[in-house]
RNA sequence: GGAGGGAUGUCCGAAUUGGCUAAGGAGCCGGACUUGAAAUCCGGUGAAGCCGAAAGGUGUGGGGGUUCGAGUCCCCCUCCCUCCGCCA
């Protein structure tokens, strides 16, 4: 969410961001209406207010005198009934404003290059290089099915489509690779592990700006309130909602492992076969609340330390930065990680690494003091996936597949999976 | 699921039958005393936060209601505590 104030200021450049994600839905002209209009009431409101405030007290001390107060009392409830109407008239234009404003994305960093969709994305740099083979490889959810340790067909029988078992060795690799990611980052990084719930509430869901857009591509339990968490990001990120911390505090980091859940509501028909693109996947999330001088630099940090788990894993891998089109709502800039598969014959997302800025954080109230006794101000939030586990899963089993159909297991796991090959 | 109790500043904790400015203490800041410190004493500060250029408004877990006026009365919700039941 942006700030009242620097829309009200900055009416432009908001403007251009807008126009630069190819956004054509939002109206800053009626927003400023809004605004104004909120503000005339809002003003008129608080004179009455400030009126009556007064008054009652006259009336408290004229009661306690013994005194008559009823022609007081009766010009009071006059002015009560004013402010009643004030205050709804108020709240109508205060939803529609917020109905706008919670609705405008966050403002593209410069260096974001524009662009409608991932074809305008920017390659940064690649690591490593796609492997020749000298056979026939095969997909990932053959050499699964192959090997027992996917079972589509069963997964779709208990659960549904887009829901999947992993067994024996499979089960094994997945759970070897998020403990080896934790580890990584726990260890080598500086992060605070934390394990969160994987149900969050609606506050939640809004201070991490899945709602009230994205509702549609969220799971929620029925008769309930809570929803399932599409990413770490939502329960971490709000561990901090409505507090403030001190500078001593940042930064921030903390590693979390979960399950993910996403409705997959627009994705029909794409991605159906294999576990690229599931209703319910594991990830590795980071999540770091920092000094906003830092941001920038935080993230660039961020981005290698998710790197690292595919330079570690031999995956080839390539980083681009996202374009406009393809930012998501909440970020400023994002860095995509994205894997070598070679029965896709491309690279594929495993990890999305953004700065937020203070965009979660204003909608979270997530502030800091610079020092004891200063004004509190927004820390800015950012996040990676390090990385999305599934996904890593099929690239090994893609990248490390021998001719018999055998996956190597790579070095870095062999501890994890007491086991060179899964065969 | 059932019964009861609770939520007021950074912390502890008051506030009569609804009415003046939401006590007091701890803390924090300054000072006195002291070689220095602690202790003590004096003074100050303190109700976050949010809106507002300011005046002012709002604000006692959250939301609504009654009232000229609500920490206080009524309704709903959340969380915490105790006990019973159930459960991994």
């Amino acid at each position: 969410m942006l700030d009242l104030n620097f829309i009200r200021e900055n009416k432009k450049q908001v403007q251009k961001a807008l126009d630069k994600r190819f956004i054509d839905d939002i109206s800053l002209a009626k927003f400023s209406e809004l605004d104004q209009k909120r503000r005339d009431l809002l003003y008129k409101n608080e004179q009455l207010r400030h009126k009556r405030n007064i008054t009652s007290d006259k009336i408290g001390e004229l009661k306690r005198e013994g005194k008559d107060a009823s022609s007081l009392i009766k010009e009071m409830q006059q002015v009560a009934d004013q402010i009643d109407q004030y205050d709804q008239k108020l709240k109508e234009v205060e939803e529609q404003l917020e109905h706008i404003v919670h609705r405008i994305p966050n403002v593209p960093h410069e260096d974001v290059p524009v662009g409608e969709d991932e074809s305008d994305n920017r390659l940064q740099r690649e690591w490593g290089s796609p492997r020749e083979f000298d056979f026939d490889f095969k997909p990932h959810w053959e050499l699964g099915t192959e090997l027992d340790i996917l079972d589509f067909d069963r997964g779709s029988k208990v659960a549904g489509s887009r829901l999947t078992f992993l067994k024996k060795a499979g089960a094994r690799l997945e759970r070897s690779l998020f403990n080896f990611m934790l580890d990584l980052h726990i260890k080598e990084h500086g992060y605070d592990e934390v394990f969160p719930p994987f149900l969050a509430n609606e506050e939640s869901m809004f201070g991490t700006g899945q709602l009230p857009k994205f509702r549609e591509d969220m799971f929620k339990l029925e008769n309930t309130d809570y929803y399932l968490i599409p990413t770490a990001e939502v329960p971490v990120t709000n561990m901090h909602r409505e507090e403030i911390m001190s500078a001593a505090d940042l930064p921030l980091k903390y590693a979390a492992y979960s399950a993910c859940f996403r409705a997959e509501a627009g994705a029909h028909g794409r991605d159906t076969r294999g576990i690229i693109r599931q209703h319910q996947f594991n990830k590795v999330e980071l999540v770091n609340f920092v000094d906003p001088e830092k941001s920038y630099d935080v993230l660039e940090q961020l981005t290698k330390e998710a790197e690292k788990v595919l330079r570690l894993l031999e995956l080839p891998y390539r980083v681009v930065t996202l374009c406009t089109g393809d930012l998501t709502f909440s970020a400023a800039k994002t860095y995509d990680l994205e894997v070598w598969m070679p029965a896709y014959d491309t690279y594929r997302e495993v990890s999305s690494c953004s700065n937020f800025e203070d965009f979660q954080a204003r909608r979270a109230g997530i502030k800091y003091r610079s020092e004891p006794g200063a004004d509190s101000q927004f820390v800015h939030t950012l996040n990676g996936s390090g990385l999305a586990v599934g996904r890593t899963l099929a690239a090994i089993l893609e990248n490390y597949q021998n001719e018999d159909g055998s996956i190597t297991v790579p070095e870095v796991l062999q501890p994890y999976m007491d086991q060179e090959i899964i065969d």
